[in-house]
RNA sequence: GGUGGGGUUCCCGAGUGGCCAAAGGGAUCAGACUGUAAAUCUGACGCGCAAGCUUCGGUGGUUCGAAUCCACCUCCCACCA
């Protein structure tokens, strides 16, 4: 793909949001392999889905021939980003910040392809901050930053004028650290090219007009749109929180049901962001969608997609077979080898405790964690949204849990498949 | 250090002595309708199957009774020094 081609593709993705001058960035990438970088702060110990957007667009730059660093925030993860932000946050512990740096950088190592000469480059910002003293830091590097500029930023503008908040030193000064690294990549790997969200903007021109000053180079800025769902809520976030790319933080298969999930409003977009489908074959899934009578195929399409490129395609089988067997909508036909298939996959299950006399169904599900409280259970309970294999419970049916999980009701003596709702599945089992 | 304003259930935000587990909105969950979509309508929404239990920054007090009054403490914000 030629540089031009490149920029046009993820114009017509919707991918880019501002650029430093089109053409001369257009140019620079033409004239041969550019190092680009992106900045993963360690605020958790997975990547989520909101990071997903700009470490593919590493891998869309390295796909181009180019070449990515992705830079983890051992450093600045210790500082926190006040951009846009409308809270000082918790400082975390070094020890915290390190252990987390570490999660990040296996899970970007699964994107983007770190091997040979030309490979990407995986940095830490912290190897070039952490010995830097007082004195030398604000001599060499705060003295090219006038805090006039820094305060007239956008992002953190509001931190400084609204009532009821404010912005500590340590976060104000987030920006310089970040434009720091712009200008310490520059110098190690002749890096050229930021990307990162749109709220990075600020920090990102900053690190721009540092290198220009420090080592006299032209450096540019490319950053994404904010990911946004068409009815206003949070994109990437679930009943449990937020989507992590971590497996054991949030299954292949609830991953893949939260694709399947989205929106007909937001899928095709969603496609062009994530995926790495040409854009001419998203459309036409679009318009053949659009002439097709009832369910879409987009959201199978992105699901797949999705769940391939985070989990890989064995956990997407498992995924699927899951899907499958729970929303076919006959469990008579799963065999003995199926429910244990389920229980491989991933799907949610726990034993059934030895002694459930005295325990409601809502005790029960709760700890099983198919719901946040009893009340949610009671609530499906009243409305008989509790399904013990196939068998819809009421509320009389409560106290009922020793009978309804006893073995002469089991499947293959010793299976229960628990529904509740019309999504959330659990497995029970008879412990042996 | 001074003065003033504020801290209410996940969030925003009413509530100034009983009728308050606490208005309203948002988020969330469940039901109907559908396509495991959206929109709409219905219900739930501190905890508990229930009896009942625990909340309104903290502690102590006044009172038959406090989120509401008093004292002290604490945190946040604004202005002043």
């Amino acid at each position: 793909m030629n540089a031009n081609s490149l920029i046009e593709d993820l114009k017509a993705r919707g991918l880019i949001a501002q650029m430093t001058n089109e053409e001369e960035l257009v140019e620079h990438l033409a004239q041969g392999p550019v190092t680009l970088y992106c900045g993963f702060d360690p605020t958790a110990d997975s990547l989520h889905l909101g990071h997903l957007v700009p470490l593919l667009m590493l891998k869309r730059f390295q796909d181009a021939g180019h070449r990515p660093i992705a830079l983890v925030g051992g450093a600045t993860g210790l500082i926190g980003d006040p951009s846009f932000k409308d809270q000082e946050r918790q400082l975390n512990s070094e020890d915290v910040v390190r252990q987390w740096s570490d999660c990040l950088k296996a899970q970007i190592s699964r994107f983007i392809d770190f091997s040979g000469e030309d490979g990407a480059v995986l940095a830490n910002n912290y190897d070039w901050t952490a010995n830097v003293d007082v004195l030398s830091f604000l001599r060499d590097i705060g003295k090219h930053f006038t805090v006039n500029k820094m305060i007239a930023k956008e992002s953190v503008k509001q931190r400084i004028e609204r009532d009821g908040s404010g912005l500590s030193f340590t976060e104000f000064t987030y920006q310089i650290l970040q434009s720091y690294d712009f200008q310490q990549l520059n110098s190690l790997y002749n890096c050229t090219l930021q990307i990162g969200g749109s709220d990075q903007w600020g920090n990102i021109v900053g690190g721009i007009e540092l290198t220009r000053r420090v080592n006299g180079a032209h450096a540019h800025a490319l950053t994404l749109p904010l990911i946004t769902k068409s009815d206003g809520t949070k994109f990437g976030k679930t009943e449990g929180g937020a989507v992590w790319l971590e497996a054991a933080k949030t299954s292949p298969y609830a991953f893949y049901q939260f694709w399947l999930q989205t929106p007909d409003a937001d899928v095709y977009r969603f496609m062009k962001f994530f995926t790495f489908l040409p854009v001419e074959q998203i459309d036409a899934i679009e318009a053949e969608d659009r002439k097709r009578e009832g369910r879409p195929q987009g959201q199978q399409v992105l699901a797949e997609e999705m769940t391939r490129l985070v989990h890989g395609e064995d956990a997407l089988q498992a995924a699927r077979r899951i899907t499958e067997a729970l929303f076919s909508g006959d469990l008579s036909s799963l065999s003995a080898d199926d429910y244990a298939q389920l229980q491989l996959d991933g799907l949610p299950s726990s034993a059934v405790p030895a002694e459930l006399s005295e325990t409601p169904l809502t005790t029960l599900l709760v700890e099983a964690g198919m719901a946040n409280s009893g009340k949610q259970v009671k609530d499906a309970l009243q409305r008989n949204a509790v399904i013990v294999n196939d068998t819809a419970c009421g509320m009389e049916q409560n106290m009922s849990a020793a009978e309804l999980f006893s073995a002469a009701n089991a499947r293959f003596g010793k299976y229960f498949l628990v529904k509740l709702g019309k999504k959330k599945h659990h497995l029970f089992y008879l412990a042996d």
